[in-house]
DNA sequence: ATTCTTTTCGGAAACGTTTCCGAAAACGTT
DNA sequence: AACGTTTTCGGAAACGTTTCCGAAAAGAAT
């Protein structure tokens, strides 16, 4: 590939690259005609300035990396779209990585990123066993940090998440007002604060109802995981009278196992889901889930880190909570 | 962000800054001991390569851009899963660009990706109006380039593509085999092979067993087309018998709106949806699907991509034509 | 016409690498 | 000991920009 560059244009034009560079950014002092005809002879050239060189020498991208754990569930490419729309209003690129739910592969991707000279980072963590050193080293060396959804603890950094507490709580409280005592729970990685305060809305919604709290199994996010977890419970024959799942995916896969085994949803199991994917309206039976507003999700991320990026320096970590809903389907009512 | 330079080292260990260069790649001269020492030097010290500057004097980057029309569906996750994993098996990075099913965008995205230095592009079209010039531009400038799933016409590039013609063939047959006469085909966009091979294998089949073609209806590849096709069939009162769905995201809309308006399917209208989503197994009713092979579409367009980068200069443009399935399942099937 | 400001521009350094060229150091050979 | 080879390294240019500094050109004021 044989590009175009500044030198090209400042020697057809016998004027200095200085001047050329000036016509781009005009910030600078330069003459409006001689501005126009640079501007004219470039585009007429076909030029295009090289972000790499601007790159190196402003020590800055203009891009904003994205790292997700997967993207076979349609939350986290919602969450993209989101924040893509922001970032794209204020002239930055996005540069999107997946971890594939692996924390190696997570910091490497981070780090290619930083690398890459990002000018800030949204990151959601891969499942298990989280580290988070290298995000604290950032941290202090001033880069920009946003995490979402599965964020971790003990680090001070701006983060947008789902009041898992709250939407934990009623979706407990759901299986409850049906009638179901026996409630499984089935929990994200420890490690995520996610599921602690899911596991916290699960207990009280218990405690106000003076119920005792079922068993509590963790998990992954994925339907293998869902899948996995009905077969074991299977053939444990501990099944339990109502489950709320850690997501649609761990649902879904969990409802196709007791279906095949001659289980009735939700007549024999109850079950209730996590995070709205577009699925949940449509299996059979159509599935209860807690649903997450994603574009916001996204949205805000991209806003928070916006944020920094401007008044860079003085950053003030801020936490934005994001409500949510309970669509009730048919995978957790019993008529009676 | 400060960063560890290859000066520091150099200063640091009173070396000079070629010479560090030669201990990380060490294709050139250098005592092994040396190398050795600042190698140790180095980790000691955190330093890690700065890319950008690598790509500006080298005028290649390692990296391969991916550009997709959307990633609602999991159809274009699992693509990109499948290339990145032989990709990274050869030590590229691979940056991926969303084009929100707009050509504007996408070829800005192409841009974007060749001023970044990308040795190389994988692309997926975006459906209407399709604007191939500067992919030929790309082409004469011999910038490795591979298009999958949707690719475009008179251009000699590497393609990986669906047998579309077979499988809408034989997913149309399978409609004809159930009794079904009156077959309306949900076309994608016209510009693309994709859609000209598929309308092929569906007229075949109707030669074939000597019945006249049912109505086509062109329409994009979201839920949302889906959505509002059905509605208006049934505005208009014209429903037809049986449905070769453009993709499955389409089917499952059209079912949704059937189903609300009290349509039995498959008993008053038959359904078959293409390339085979999750969904489809736990949809109700279970779509009938023609399955693609995701994973191999996107090896495939990678290793076709690293012949050209291997081999560069002569470059022999080969299509790759995948294989598929149909997986028959309620939505298309009458118990008579 | 002289001086002082302001506008406009050119030159050059810098960003962090790679890589070419040539010189110094180390080693072999006679 | 003198010379030729080979190994190892340093210096410097290059990649395509931005941006600082200072100088030339243009205008204003006396």
């Amino acid at each position: 590939m044989k590009y175009v560059t500044i030198k090209d244009i400042a020697k057809e034009l016998n004027v200095a690259v200085s001047t050329v560079s000036r016509a781009f950014n005009d910030k600078y002092d330069i003459k409006p005609e001689t501005r126009d005809r640079i501007l004219k002879k470039a585009a007429e050239m076909g030029y295009r300035p090289n972000p790499i060189a601007r790159k190196l020498v402003q020590q800055r991208s203009f891009n904003i990396g994205i790292i997700i754990p997967e993207f076979e569930n349609s939350f986290f490419p919602q969450v993209i779209m989101g924040a893509q729309e922001i970032l794209y209003q204020h002239n930055y690129q996005v540069l999107i990585m997946q971890s594939n739910e692996s924390v190696d592969l997570e910091i490497m991707n981070a780090k290619t990123l930083v690398d890459n000279m990002v000018d800030g980072l949204i990151i959601s963590l891969s499942g298990v066993g989280n580290n988070i050193s290298y995000y604290k080293e950032l941290t202090e060396k001033k880069m920009p940090l946003v995490f979402f959804n599965r964020v971790p603890e003990n680090i001070e950094t701006s983060k947008v998440v789902f009041d898992d507490y709250k939407w934990a709580f009623f979706a407990t409280e759901h299986l409850i007002h049906q009638g179901f005592k026996d409630i499984l729970f089935i929990s994200g990685a420890d490690e995520l604060i996610l599921s602690k305060n899911r596991q916290r809305g699960y207990d009280d919604a218990h405690k106000k109802h003076r119920i005792q709290t079922g068993k509590k199994i963790t998990c992954g996010f994925s339907m293998k995981d869902g899948v996995q977890i009905a077969k074991n419970l299977i053939t444990k024959n501990s099944i339990p009278r109502a489950i709320l799942a850690a997501n649609d995916a761990c649902a879904i896969g969990m409802i196709r196992v007791f279906k095949d085994s001659g289980f009735k949803i939700p007549e024999d199991i109850a079950i209730v889901g996590f995070s709205e994917t577009k699925m949940a309206a449509h299996i059979s039976p159509t599935l209860t889930s807690v649903e997450q507003p994603t574009y916001e999700i996204g949205k805000a991320a991209a806003q928070l880190l916006l944020e920094q990026l401007q008044n860079k320096g003085i950053h003030i970590p801020q936490t934005i909570v994001l409500n949510g809903r309970l669509n009730v389907r048919e995978s957790s009512v019993v008529l009676s």
